[in-house]
DNA sequence: CCTTGATATGTAACCGGTTACACATTAAGA
DNA sequence: TCTTAATGTGTAACCGGTTACATATCAAGG
């Protein structure tokens, strides 16, 4: 690969020239413009981004931060993020650290070292020294990992209370729910919400991991233990397959005998029998706005700490019945 | 952060002497090493990566180009990739193409520029420029670049054969495929092994892309046009989901009368109704297997090309019938 | 005692960019 | 015509590591 040396020369100028012309900066004429422009054609020259990186101490790269990339509410995340990063000339490194403290510190030191110009962070514990002490432009998605550090999430007490009364609306009076891990803020508002509104209609109700494994051994416990009941919401989509499978399994219809309602808005709800009724999060939108929120922060446009709670929706698929008029 | 600078300064040594114990080369007495360890630690020293790059053009960084993570496949074999990455001091860059030309193009000079050690590909058109000049290490997963490019695959015509088998063992007499995209030769050769064992028992076979969407359609016009058939096997497993989700809504019983076989063995047949019987690519495997390779690649202990055909088994599960004795 | 090789350490060049600074030229304004 | 500011360009320092090379000490062998 050719270096600015080479081009200079190339060109019959020195390499404070070149570098204005890339960088469009300072002074340079016309003639000298296009010397270099041509060099820099005739060469393929592209600049080297480890050099610039050293004197800038700014590298365009993002360290993005989650559990399990494998858990299929990420990829949509990781997605956006990275359509946006790349849009503004960023790219992306990916870290799984299965909330492993220990990993996620190593990984803060390789990110640090290589000179990331901000992190998104998808994890947590409620209490994480690593990301305390760091000075380094960061946002929170889906999850809080403390005041002062900006985040993007989605309103879980909203779709807790939106699930609840869509279950009661379409006729359904006998409710139970399986709630997620105790430590995710963001996920124990959803079961906030949908609590609330159930109010004395609630019958039953059990806690999962985000495995689907674990989501059908809770679902079959919940069956086991609540039965019976009408009307039930999963703290997310992959719960809410494990109860469908596991209804499925005993011959109990859905949704005539049982409506389930979800959380997330995933592809994998599309893909089950019946397809799955849901709470959607925005969640190309969330991973779009993390991003641009990010990139503001690294450019110092604004840094006045902020939360931004986006609004859910719900999907009507065909685990509910139709609206009742 | 602290550079190596003031870690001499603190240890009374030179900056060569920090470097030298750092990287455990040269000489360094007894008495010195402790001090700059001492000094390391005191500081919470770490080298500076970016440094280390320019001098050694070699950034610990391999890019990893896939079409779309968001396709369920993908992130199972890029969390395999991250973790043995990971664990050999490497970071991984994501990069999602979409399959354009031109997005790849401009990722490829990203890439090149930042001076990753390596890249990974999980994408291509048959014919693809941009990778034939290329002088990097790779390796081609799941997919066929071009001769003299390592590449990690399964069997996919022994494991269309081992559906074709499965399917007439069991007691199928008519049978049809969805195929998948055309250009795509890893998994042309999954309708071939299926075409071969199936031969005139063959009696429908239509293609798709992989997503579920297309899948559906495709799934609709074969159930409309070559229906009644009473075994079939999809190219991958979201078509296998869509196929399902159409039987299960034509209220056609499954494996009863008709028995479902999909090809990839991702966590997503472990959630349909029934879970899925499919044919199992070792994933997170081939994941490992290339990134071995290619950190060998990388560290020049082999640079003889390689192709590596990794063996594919039948997980059944509910989409097929026991088996006939 | 002298030579030689192993041990130990520091200085400075180097990687490939960016930019402060010095210097030269030219145009505009007084 | 003289001053001043705008324009144009090159040299060299700098970013933070790595390493070639020079130099020094010391123990072993002849």
């Amino acid at each position: 690969m050719a270096t600015i040396k080479q081009v200079a020369k190339h060109a019959n100028v020195s390499v404070a020239t070149v570098s204005r012309v890339m960088n469009k900066s300072g002074y340079v004429s016309e003639e000298a413009k296009e010397a270099v422009e041509k060099a820099i054609a005739e060469l393929n020259y592209a600049p080297n981004r480890v050099a610039r990186s050293l004197y800038k101490k700014s590298s365009n790269l993002i360290g993005l931060i989650m559990p399990d990339i494998t858990n299929p509410f990420f990829p949509q995340l990781a997605r956006a993020i990275e359509d946006v990063a790349n849009q503004h000339g960023y790219q992306v490194v990916l870290c799984n650290t299965d909330e492993q403290l220990e990993k996620e510190q190593t990984y803060l030191v390789a990110l640090q070292t290589m000179h990331v110009d901000g992190l998104i962070i998808t994890t947590n514990h409620s209490h994480n020294p690593n990301y305390e002490t760091l000075d380094l432009p960061m946002v929170a998605l889906d999850r809080i990992v403390k005041a002062g550090i900006d985040a993007v999430i989605s309103d879980g007490y909203e779709g807790g209370k939106l699930a609840a009364d869509t279950l009661l609306q379409r006729g359904a009076t006998r409710l139970t729910h399986i709630a997620g891990p105790d430590h995710l803020k963001t996920v124990k508002r959803r079961t906030e919400g949908f609590v609330e509104v159930a109010g004395d209609k609630l019958v039953g109700m059990t806690e999962s991991t985000f495995t689907f494994k674990d989501a059908l051994k809770a679902s079959q416990e919940l069956f086991d233990h609540a039965w019976p009941f009408d009307g039930i919401f999963a703290a997310n989509d992959v719960i809410a397959a494990a109860v469908l499978q596991e209804a499925v399994r005993r011959n109990i219809r859905v949704p005539e005998e049982l409506q389930v309602i979800g959380y997330d808005g995933i592809e994998l709800g599309e893909m089950t029998s019946p397809p799955l009724t849901t709470i959607v999060q925005p969640i190309y939108e969330m991973g779009r706005m993390a991003t641009e929120r990010l990139l503001d922060l690294i450019e110092k446009k604004d840094t006045q700490p902020k939360e931004m709670l986006l609004p859910v929706t719900l999907l009507e698929r065909q685990t509910t019945k139709r609206k009742e008029k």
